[in-house]
DNA sequence: GAGTAATACTGCAATATTAATATATTCGCG
DNA sequence: CGCGAATATATTAATATTGCAGTATTACTC
């Protein structure tokens, strides 16, 4: 019996899911965590998120290019600065997210 | 000049953090987010989740200890099936987010 | 143009994840 | 007990991520 059974009460459609995951998986590190934590509140520098992550410029410039390569940040230059900032909204809701359903202790 | 400006308006706390990530990283990869999608609408045993999931049992299998290992879903036993569920909460509220923000073209 | 600060990139070793296959285990039943 | 269905674990090969060091690039200032 062959049968296909595509469920779906569920619903994330295929593509979106694997988008989905692509940006989740963006998440699920914790430098890149804390830097988009830092983006949070606005656009920073390299610098300034280096600071903020307490991680090296070359550990954190390299993070900020994954997570460009897959449309969650992005940047605009300022002379010698380089501003970064969040483009993928999911991004602020899933940190609300992180920060409501908390688990303090642990 | 070595200032250390641990910054802070952020906030999410470096454990919390650390915890969020792990949890997180579950949800970065299409078959366990599949999988979640479907424990989402209430327990479901391995060979359910198959269906959902068009994967083997082994890889099902396999993706649910990774997530029991990170607290992520738990299961009982009935005679010779086993139920899986959603144990963290962080993990509805992301998939609320997921489908709320949404990404409809791309 | 030289000097310097800010940022990016490259290559590599270490480690972690994935996927696939095969093999165990556990349970219910006759 | 012995069998079949349901689930779990082990193994291993392929691939992806990380972290790091070094170097390059770009843009200011003088």
């Amino acid at each position: 019996m062959s049968t296909i059974s595509v469920a779906s009460l569920s619903a994330i459609d295929p593509d979106v899911l694997a988008k989905a995951a692509e940006v989740i998986k963006c998440l699920g590190h914790p430098l890149r965590l804390r830097i988009l934590e830092a983006l949070e509140s606005g656009e920073k520098t390299v610098t300034e998120l280096q600071g903020h992550a307490d991680a090296t410029q070359a550990a954190v410039s390299q993070q900020l290019a994954t997570m460009r390569a897959r449309g969650v940040v992005d940047n605009r230059r300022d002379g010698a600065r380089v501003f970064y900032r969040i483009t993928e909204p999911k991004v602020m809701a899933i940190l609300a997210c992180i920060r409501s359903c908390d688990l303090p202790r642990e």
